[in-house]
RNA sequence: GCCGGGUUGGGGUAGUGGGUAUCCUUGGGGACUGUGGAUCCCCGGACCCGGGUUCAAUUCCCGGACCCGGCCCCA
């Protein structure tokens, strides 16, 4: 017996069918925000990844060299390929906005909502450095999750690149890259090792306790900027804050609520230059269910060309982990699946053709072909999703009609095959 | 890459240094002439892998694989 993959997934009819609700939201949402999808090959170039991310990320991939002695990388995330469509099309009109739901791969311990194959809805908006851009990649997400069923059972945590760079420099500040990272490690370590960790970075210990304090509250977002001026009065933020306040009124104008502002939320990536995000559990039990934010330096890194983004990628594992306990993680059947099962002889004749009408008129129709008793026949086509039983025998036959039984009410009537649908 | 806990038919389980390895369920076949989504009968199917200790290992020891969770990292 051959064994699946560590970190890797089967899926079955019943997770599928959830699955495929799933996508069907993703790609209707995006739809509605005016996104056009796109695709790419799993594989790409391993050069595609060095460039932007170092060798630390390469070596938590898959990768492999081809037969022609080339390098080659499972894709662990969606954006450089994205970005590498772009930049081989320069002349398409900005700006522009794609989402794709691809197969991404990392090689590494399995572990709660990460495997190492997942998929990953990602959208991106290119050449749009408008706030209002920002807004509609979070409000995409939200509206993913809203359609999902899971408002109110999630918060978005916004915060601005810019903004906490300028309050590091005022700080005295040794290493911006460094100071970011440290606070990005605030969920994961006792304040006093933060304390420490900051006062490493900063001017002084006074200092430190006055960021830690900061980066401690969580606030409405409308109130980020009350927030900023009360702990860092001096502090020249308003070119930005103005940006990020544009971006939160336009998700409260679309009614996307659960938008707070939390300065601890900054994301390791060092490519991200405006706001950044992430999407949570309210309860905080789970790794982030979503996360993005501006990154308008990238592009000439793989194109050679500066161009405004911001995008953002979701991806299915942690999205899982939080519909099962909410017990979302069901879909109702989009449309109706028949089977017609047959309980006498002569009925089998009528019993294909009628499977063919209902097929030629765009019905789902399957014939019962092994000949069990009803009983049998009746489980085994609820144990396959069908939603209703036609079932026709001597009765039938003669009057002319079939009958239809819901499979999950046990509801049944008589009708004719035109009643079908 | 590191740490902790696990692993007995497809799923859930009982048990044991010695005999044909327990029970439920699922699956397959049959009976049953139209819905009791049943019932009855029959059948198939497991000790994760390798090494060690022992007369004898599914059981004890060591290593590995995989699963669950955590660290690192985070796309």
């Amino acid at each position: 017996m051959i064994e699946r993959l560590k970190g890797f997934r089967d899926f079955y009819p019943e997770d599928m069918i959830v699955r495929e609700h799933i996508f069907n939201i993703m790609r209707k949402s995006a739809k509605l925000f005016g996104f056009m999808p796109i695709d790419y090959p799993s594989l790409e170039s391993m050069d595609l990844f060095r460039t932007k991310s170092g060798e630390e990320l390469l070596s938590q991939t898959y990768s492999f060299i081809d037969r022609g002695k080339r390098e080659i990388t499972m894709i662990p995330e969606a954006t450089p390929s994205t970005v590498r469509l772009l930049g081989a099309k320069k002349n398409i009109p900005k700006p522009v906005k794609w989402y794709c739901i691809p197969k991404l791969w990392r090689y590494e311990e399995p572990q709660s909502g990460r495997t190492r194959e997942h998929s990953q809805f990602n959208a991106d908006i290119f050449g749009d450095a408008s706030p209002v851009a920002d807004a509609e990649i979070i409000g995409l997400a939200c509206e993913t999750l809203n359609g999902l069923g899971l408002k109110g059972s999630y918060e978005v945590r916004i915060n601005h690149r810019q903004i906490m760079e300028k309050i590091l420099d005022s700080l005295g500040t040794k290493n911006i890259t460094e100071g970011l990272n440290i606070i990005d490690r605030f969920r994961k370590e006792s304040r006093e090792k933060m304390i420490e960790n900051l006062s490493g970075n900063l001017s002084s210990t006074d200092n430190a306790e006055r960021l830690m304090d900061f980066i401690s509250g969580k606030v409405q977002a409308s109130k980020a900027d009350e927030r900023i001026r009360e702990f860092f009065p001096n502090i020249p933020f308003e070119q930005f804050s103005e940006n990020m306040n544009e971006t939160i009124s336009a998700l409260e104008a679309w009614d996307y609520n659960d938008i707070v502002y939390d300065p601890a939320t900054v994301r390791g990536l060092t490519y991200y230059t405006g706001i950044v995000f992430e999407g949570f559990d309210k309860e905080g039990k789970y790794r982030s269910i979503f996360g993005g934010g501006r990154y308008d330096k990238l592009s000439s890194i793989i194109t050679g060309q500066e161009l405004a983004a911001v995008g953002f990628g979701m991806g299915d594992a942690v999205l899982e982990n939080l519909l099962r306990e909410k017990n979302l993680w069901k879909a109702e059947a989009a449309r109706n699946r028949y089977i017609i099962i047959t309980i006498a002889e002569e009925a089998q004749k009528f019993s294909l053709k009628l499977a063919g009408n209902l097929r030629a008129r765009g019905i789902e129709a399957a014939t019962s072909n092994t000949h069990k008793n009803l009983s049998n026949s009746l489980r085994s086509a609820t144990a396959n999703w069908y939603t209703h039983a036609i079932i026709i025998g001597k009765k039938e036959m003669e009057s002319g009609k079939v009958t239809v039984r819901n499979l999950s009410t046990g509801e049944q009537k008589e009708t004719d095959t035109s009643g079908i649908n």
